[in-house]
DNA sequence: CAGCAATAGTTCATCCGTACAACAAATCCT
DNA sequence: AGGATTTGTTGTACGGATGAACTATTGCTG
């Protein structure tokens, strides 16, 4: 009755070796979390370990390839100069997958953040064949990965973004309406075999890129594609929900008598703040281009400013919801959403701390996603390669 | 970069003492969590440790005073007959506080989920005064504290249940529209120096009270006193938030149309599914009692069904918000919603499940609370106790 | 009822990983 | 050049888990 959550490891018995484990993952994370290069003798400090364990800990790290030594530099003070230490480029990385309604594509990113590789296809696959384009991207996948271990890189794992609802437990895509899929296994179509891939949400993994960024450890994402996806992220960790189906802010109700979605229900956000609602309230065709509307918006055009407007207000007083429910400080706007930021951010942010009951003694932030293009795809790799970090026992 | 949430003891280097520490957890958890009593054998056997190592470790629970060998009892099989274990009655306990509107109150819990004590004083605390009340608490717990402790009892820690925004960091009460209080810094007023004593919300308390029931790891919690309040539970564990807010459905849009909200919007859950608005809706006076609305509903009044069939509506399309942002599947209802239960689970279940997104691929279930009156109380000290059990190295 | 099989719990030598202290290495300062 | 200072390494000690052997206590069987 008193037992609270079972994390992965936390019944599992603890042996000799789990403290390794555990130890070789706290200087892992102390060298990735630094800004600057550390030495040993920082490491120890930092972590309370004595200076031999970490001497040895580090020296498995760098025989792993996980961790590199530069070369001794010496300080502006007396003493033997320190060996820094930096995440090791080019030996362990992770491949981030991403199908999206206009292109496709697969990143590889390494320890240092680096990206290694990147290849995208542009198309349009609003209502495309899923097991045409999950091969593509598969063989795509599959040129990277070999590439990279011919230049003897180990590949951790992937994971592979979709729009869509998808269950994280088996990694099954229950539903992608922009691409007209359903009810679908898209891991076994890749043809990836002997590397483990994870499939997961967009619009969650473009919000893991942010944490590379400065951002604070926990916010809420949203963005805007075609549909509207969110993820919550707490303590810098991505907050899934029982199946991977948390942050579906699209079809909150904003008015019960408002317009019909397609969802069945009346008054969905998508229909007030999606991309098609957003560009019909602005007087342009459905499928007009971003860039028209800011356009449009900076020379100061009518209806699109109204447009935007009512879009912020109802982004507002859903993103208010979400924050009394989740209670998070900040808010990152993502995806179409960063690129109107301007005409979106103060409407947007009024609307919040209006509805936030505890906005009076702690006022949300908005702001607009650091990560660029593509960010779904990094969010990927980076997931993998946190893993890595999670775990670097394995890798060493 | 790649570095994921730090959980209180992740960034805390591992030693030898630490391996104690969490096979001890392991062990008690084992014992607790066990419907029928275990042996040390079977410990070892569930948990992978050697039964040397077990022997060990419940040697220094039971000298420890948190768990209880019982008699051998004859198996129907070959073999020594196996020492039972349990939880120890009456040793280590932990108390629970509440101030709410119409009562005050503590109760103390052992080890075995047993009330060992619990006192309950009825009032009216609409606007009341925060010192004399917490004062009166405070004698009232300290008179409690007393008696366990001439029971030879250990007292653990005690939780504060209060119906208002509690900083989780600071456990300063920023307002409780209801009892009129704001700014309040509870704890030292209960003048219980030495124990202690940490401040929460209290329909997240209630919440943890759900978790002696058999209920799903996952559930999301409404309750309804005169404001209503709600939690998140994960993985059997509370989800605060990041200052410990998270849960406030009460102020969910229903209607932007809708009437007026003392928190200054327009159609707030509260002004459909509130206590008042209920009685108002159903024709009785605001603060007529919820067993007076039962009576009525039983005896088939139209005014009180259609008024349940509103805050039904309402309820389900706010929970339904909530379920999409967060992504559980169950919804308990408890406080003055569970004794309404046959009036509103079905209505809710319906209205819930038109709006999430996920719900053909999940149905989400609704259910009532199990925990009966004082639910806070109890929760608050079954979280006491569980921060016993997560680390019960302390109290060996 | 004696002897054997089976199961529970304990004892003890061993292994593994961290800690502490002493030491070697490499620099700055005077 | 020599002391001071800091880094990294080496070697011994210690704490905790382990597995095998051992004791304790039962049921079963002839």
């Amino acid at each position: 009755m008193f037992t609270d959550s079972h994390s992965p490891t936390s019944h599992v018995a603890a042996r000799q070796h789990s403290l390794r484990e555990r130890n070789l993952e706290l200087v892992a994370r102390a060298v990735f979390d630094s800004p600057a290069p550390l030495s040993r003798a920082d490491v120890a400090a930092m972590t309370g370990l004595a200076r031999a364990t970490v001497s040895t800990l580090v020296d498995r790290l760098v025989a792993g390839g996980l961790l590199t030594e530069l070369e001794p530099v010496a300080a502006a003070r007396a003493g033997r100069p320190a060996v820094p230490l930096v995440p090791a480029p080019r030996t362990v990385v992770g491949i981030g997958l991403e199908v999206n309604i206009d292109y496709l594509g697969a990143t590889v990113l390494d320890l240092t953040g680096a990206v290694v590789e990147e290849k995208v296809v542009r198309g349009q696959f609003h209502n495309s064949d899923a097991v045409a384009l999950l091969t593509e991207l598969g063989r795509l996948a599959a040129s990277l990965i070999e590439s990279c271990e011919r230049d003897e890189m180990r590949v951790a794992g992937a994971r592979l973004a979709l729009p869509g609802l998808v269950d994280s437990g088996t990694g099954l895509l229950r539903v992608a309406p922009n691409l007209g899929w359903q009810g679908i296994d898209p891991v076994p179509l890749l043809g990836l075999d002997p590397k483990p891939v994870v499939v997961a949400n967009n619009a969650k993994l473009a919000a893991v890129a942010e944490l590379a960024g400065d951002v604070p450890p926990s916010f809420l994402y949203v963005t805007a594609n075609v549909g509207i996806g969110g993820a919550v992220v707490v303590d810098r960790q991505l907050f899934l929900g029982e199946r991977g189906w948390s942050g579906e802010i699209g079809h909150v109700v904003i008015d019960p008598n408002g317009p019909l979605c397609g969802c069945g229900a009346r008054g969905c956000l998508e229909q007030y703040a999606g991309k098609a609602a957003l560009m019909r309230a602005a007087g342009m065709p459905d499928d007009a281009r971003l860039a028209d509307l800011a356009q449009a918006l900076m020379a100061g055009e009518t209806a699109p400013l109204a447009a935007m407007q009512v879009a912020a207000a109802a982004l507002g007083s859903a993103l208010g919801d979400f924050v009394n429910l989740v209670d998070v400080g900040t808010v990152v706007l993502g995806g179409a959403y960063a690129i109107l930021l301007p005409w979106l951010r103060d409407e947007v942010a009024i609307a919040i701390n209006d509805r936030v009951l505890a906005a009076p003694y702690a006022p949300i932030e908005v702001r607009g996603a650091a990560a660029g293009s593509y960010a779904a795809m990094t969010g990927g790799a980076m997931e993998v390669l946190r893993d890595v970090l999670a775990d670097p026992a394995r890798w060493v």
